[in-house]
DNA sequence: ATCCTCCCCTAC
DNA sequence: TAAGGTAGGGGAGGAT
């Protein structure tokens, strides 16, 4: 028999201590300056619709006002009104940009409210500062309809001594500093240093040929950016230069397969020496110290999304995860220009021509005509961390961690640990008070995302002069097809040389015939090394692996390898295809088989189109009451609605995510965390594409309902818009919603009096009543339009939420792919025309069709605006005169289905048998802050517990 | 069969 | 104190 993945089940809930209960006893202070908040809001409403409306536009109407800010590239720092994230929209929205992290190189505007939030941040360099401005420079010029002069919005000229920059608290050199060699005597640098002749004579030399062209002094220029910024004051005192030995070690550590792999790095050879706390590590101590202090400045006491108005914005801009999450959307536009520069190797994409693009080529014949590919790995090493020791050469040999605590109960997580602290066991993910347990001399330094940003885009800058053909992985990590292009060792080796000297962060390679095999050897090279691993040694090399070391493996499919008793990849190959296929499924089964064996076809491509943009937020998470939450989704669809307009796409599926704290769960273990959790998801496919932050948070917030979770018990919340109209895919799915198309509405629905109108109310459900208006227009092609508007409160006031508005022409549901050519003419015209680059289509627009349209649009204003059906209610909706069963009875099965899945209207429908999902099918349970458990069965059904209430302490499930 | 929704898993 | 995000791959099972 053939049976899917087995997922086994674990109870694992952590264990609580019991005093922390005691806490649970917090007063609620509601009340906060209501008035300043709603006078924001409303602010904020009238930008959210303008931004709407503008991207309702589309392309064609996008024209001079799109490119008001063209060339302005803004960033926002603190508390500001219009708030940042509707600045972010209107700089996607009139051509500008926004950059959530501060550059100097792409950064031309910086926007501000108030001096102290400027002061925080030292944005001043000697020469060139970048402008700071009141918010109002951007409000009014839209008003002008121009780009006003900023002389009368400068807030600060930033204008200070050299050397008095408060931000260098952490790196400013020390008057006792044990090593004066490097930094003592350093003033703060105002002039970029000579740019270390030595190394880019070797950059140069290394430089394969081809990469020099005529924009290679451009590069080089580029790429010495991030020296000048250090240099420069933007990060403070980093006068740190890659020493000889730096680069001897890097030819030391270059390593190969065929060597002796005793001689290779070893990590645990090096006996653990417990640290008497000298002179030095109270130095290095201090030093940290006071580098969090000084980051510490915007920050009060923690607050959860119950009692900080900020928070949201807080959030992303501290998360870590935020930051290396969004980054590959940010890499895309400096991709995108710095390839089209970068030298492209003579066979196109050489990573295409190998394994992967003819099959016929490669199927059956080991003697492959395709030369094998050469493809690097590359990954700096300990990232964060190593950012946070530039300039600080009195971390050097000390173990060094990145997080925002540093308490020894703390329970925020190490993001990086240095190869020091990694002897002692530290990893990323694991809580600082674990860290500090196993190493009680670790130094804790906070995370600095600008620098991480800059020392990114100085990487991919090198690594771009190479080739075009880079794929980015994350902010510290890349393949390269370097096929072609001469030694690859060397190749790689130059690389990390260029990077180093640029950066002063070390990068290790690995190389290999393919993907898998390249990333597999960078373990190998790490810290400040490289490997190679020819394909002739693939084999052997991997069979000593764990499986666990294969990317796509991690705990999961590690413990299910393990209860069949595979634990290498060489107990892997001792099954066949099929048989891991069967315990694993097809792909995945399929995959492992593969990279056990050394295969991996994958070519190494540019980064592809984005096919979902979403945000969550499942830390702070606290709701009183459902209007909280109501709020929060508002935020969440504004955050959404300012990445699309930034990405520039619609999308017509929009997603709820929640996490709902588990019956019984006991209180979380990580301050503010969301502990235990049930995950639950609902999703909406709407007939026409939208960006707009009110179609989202109307769509969100009926999902919201529907999914019948009490505020008190969400610990987390998610939106996502999937089915992008940059995704051809797109178009083939299903319609629902307002499709104009001329045909005979089912007879049932045939309007009943002249007005064409016909009002009748469902029946009460527990969200209070539904309201229905079918609309039918009255020429000779009636078509049936439904509005139904679902109050969330039994009195009915005309709220804006809940309103799906639904074309029953057609019948609900159609088969996927019939003719939705020409039946989606506007939205899906739009897409096509996207897709294909300007087909010279025009939509076709049947001239009928127009014509009822613009009837319905005048009985019904609502529907004027095609991008905001949900946020606007048709004025005819009465209040409720009449219930006709036999009207919701004919309504067609699917559409109650998905009334009372999407909307959560009841007794529509009686609802099919209850799901049973694989039975005995459980999930598996990390051992370490996992939040599932549940064995796959309804885990989305209503959950009937006492309701619990406002959660004011973060820390505490109410009870 | 194939599509679609609702999950789970993985990686950084 | 502390900021547990984001996107994609993929599987199960119901709907069509
Ligand atoms: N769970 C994780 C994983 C990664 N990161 C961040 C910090 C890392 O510095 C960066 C890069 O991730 P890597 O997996 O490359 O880890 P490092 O670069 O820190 O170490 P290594 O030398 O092993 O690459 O992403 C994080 O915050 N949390
Ligand atoms: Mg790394
Ligand atoms: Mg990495």
């Amino acid at each position: 028999m053939s049976r899917g993945p087995v997922y086994l089940s674990r109870h694992e809930y952590k264990k609580v201590q019991p005093e922390d209960k005691a806490k649970e006893s917090m007063h609620h202070d509601g009340s906060m300056a209501k008035y300043m908040e709603h006078k924001n809001r409303k602010l904020g409403e009238q930008f959210a619709q303008q931004a709407a409306d503008a991207a309702a536009l589309g392309p064609s109407l996008q024209g001079q006002e799109a490119k008001l800010f063209a060339g302005i590239s803004i960033h926002v720092n603190g508390f500001t009104t219009p708030s940042h994230q509707e600045l972010k929209q209107l700089m996607a929205i009139h051509g500008g940009n926004f950059e959530n992290y501060y550059s100097r190189s792409r950064v031309t505007h910086i926007v501000c409210s108030n001096l102290p939030d400027a002061k925080v941040k030292q944005y001043d360099r000697e020469r060139n500062p970048t402008p700071v401005v009141r918010p109002e420079w951007v409000v009014d010029s839209l008003k002008a309809g121009a780009v006003l002069p900023i002389h009368d919005y400068v807030l600060w000229q930033l204008r200070e001594a050299p050397g008095q920059r408060s931000i260098k608290a952490f790196a400013e050199p020390s008057p006792h500093k044990s090593a004066p060699s490097l930094t003592a005597s350093a003033p703060a640098p105002l002039e970029p240093p000579p740019s270390g002749p030595q190394l880019q004579a070797l950059s140069r030399e290394s430089t394969p040929s081809n990469a020099l062209s005529d924009s290679d002094a451009d590069e080089l220029q580029a790429a010495d950016e991030a020296r000048v910024w250090d240099a420069d004051g933007e990060w403070e005192a980093s006068d740190y230069r890659p020493r000889a030995s730096d680069q001897l070690n890097l030819a030391k550590a270059t390593g190969s397969a065929a060597e002796p792999i005793a001689a290779r790095h070893d990590p645990d050879a090096r006996p653990l020496t417990s640290h008497a706390a000298s002179a030095s590590d109270r130095e290095a101590q201090r030093i940290a110290a006071a580098a969090r202090a000084a980051c510490d400045v915007l920050k009060g006491a923690p607050r959860s999304s119950a009692d900080d108005p900020n928070f949201m914005e807080t959030f992303f801009k501290s998360s870590r995860l935020h930051f290396i999450g969004t980054w590959k959307a940010r890499i895309e536009a400096l991709h995108a220009t710095m390839a089209v520069s970068a030298p492209v190797p003579q066979q196109a994409m050489p990573s295409v021509h190998a394994e992967s693009g003819q099959r016929s080529l490669f199927m059956g014949s080991t003697a492959s005509r395709a030369a094998e590919r050469s493809i690097i790995h590359l990954d700096m090493d300990c990232f964060f961390a190593s950012v946070a020791a530039l300039g600080n050469p009195a971390f050097e040999g000390k173990p060094l961690a990145v997080c925002h605590s540093s308490s020894a109960q703390g329970t925020g997580e190490v993001s990086s640990a240095n190869y020091e602290a990694r002897k002692y066991g530290l990893k990323a993910g694991m809580f600082i008070a674990e860290a500090k347990r196993r190493c009680p001399a670790l130094i804790v330094m906070p995370y600095e995302f600008d620098k991480y940003e800059a020392v990114s885009e100085a990487v991919y800058k090198i690594l771009l002069k190479y080739t075009a053909c880079v794929q980015p992985i994350s902010c510290d990590e890349a393949f390269l097809d370097v096929t072609g292009l001469g030694d690859p060792e060397q190749v790689a080796a130059s690389m990390r040389a260029d990077i180093q000297a640029s950066t002063g962060c070390t990068a290790s390679a690995g190389i290999g015939p393919n993907m898998l095999v390249a990333r597999m050897a960078t373990k190998r090279g790490k810290p400040n090394g490289q490997f190679r691993i020819p394909s002739s040694a693939a084999g052997d090399y991997l069979n000593d692996m764990e499986v666990s070391d294969l990317p796509g493996v991690g705990w999961s499919m590690a413990r299910k390898l393990e209860s069949i008793g595979i634990a290498h990849v060489r107990d892997v190959k001792q099954r066949s295809k099929a048989v891991l296929q069967r315990e694993l499924g097809t792909k995945s089964g399929s995959m492992l088989w593969n990279f056990a064996h050394g295969r991996d076809d994958r070519p190494v491509d540019p980064p592809k189109a984005r096919k979902s943009v979403g945000a969550e937020v499942n830390w702070g998470i606290r709701f009183g009451s459902d209007a909280d939450s109501d709020k929060f989704l508002d935020e969440l669809a504004g955050e959404v609605a300012a990445r699309m307009a930034a990405a520039g796409v619609r999308g017509r599926s929009i997603t709820l995510k929640l996490k709902r704290r588990k019956a019984g769960a006991p209180e979380p273990i990580k301050f503010m965390g969301h502990g235990v959790c049930d995950n639950l998801s609902r999703s909406v496919t709407l007939s026409r594409f939208t960006s707009a932050a009110a179609d989202l948070a109307a769509e969100g917030k009926a999902m919201l309902r529907a999914l019948r979770v009490p505020a008190q018990q969400i610990r987390g919340v998610g939106l996502a818009v999937t089915k992008l109209d940059t995704d051809a895919a797109s178009l083939s799915a299903k319609p629902a919603g307002p499709v104009p198309k001329a045909a005979p509405p089912p007879s049932a629905y045939t309007p009943a009096d002249d007005r064409g109108w016909q009002e009748f109310v469902t029946a009460a459900s527990p969200l209070g009543k539904t309201t229905g208006s079918p609309v039918g227009s009255d020429d000779e092609a009636p078509s049936l339009h439904l509005d139904l508007r679902i109050d969330s409160d039994a009195a009915g006031e005309d709220d804006d939420d809940g309103w799906m508005h639904a074309d029953l022409t057609d019948g609900w549901h159609r088969q996927a792919g019939d003719d939705l050519g020409d039946q989606d003419s506007d939205q899906a015209g739009d897409a096509v025309d996207k897709a294909s680059e300007e087909s010279s289509q025009p939509p076709v627009l049947d001239p009928e069709e127009q014509a009822r349209l613009a009837a319905l649009k005048g009985k019904q204003p609502m529907l004027e605006d095609a991008s905001d059906p949900a946020a606007q209610p048709p004025p005819q909706a009465q209040p409720l005169t009449s219930v006709d069963a036999s009207v919701l009875d004919a309504l067609p099965l699917a559409m109650k289905r998905e009334l009372e899945r999407a909307y959560g209207v009841q007794d529509l429908h009686s609802p099919p048998a209850k799901r049973k999902r694989g039975g005995g099918r459980g999930t598996l349970s990390r051992p370490h802050k996992q939040t599932t458990l549940s064995s796959r069965t309804t885990s989305a059904a209503p959950q009937q517990l006492p309701a619990v209430p406002a959660l004011q302490q973060p820390r505490m499930h109410a009870r």
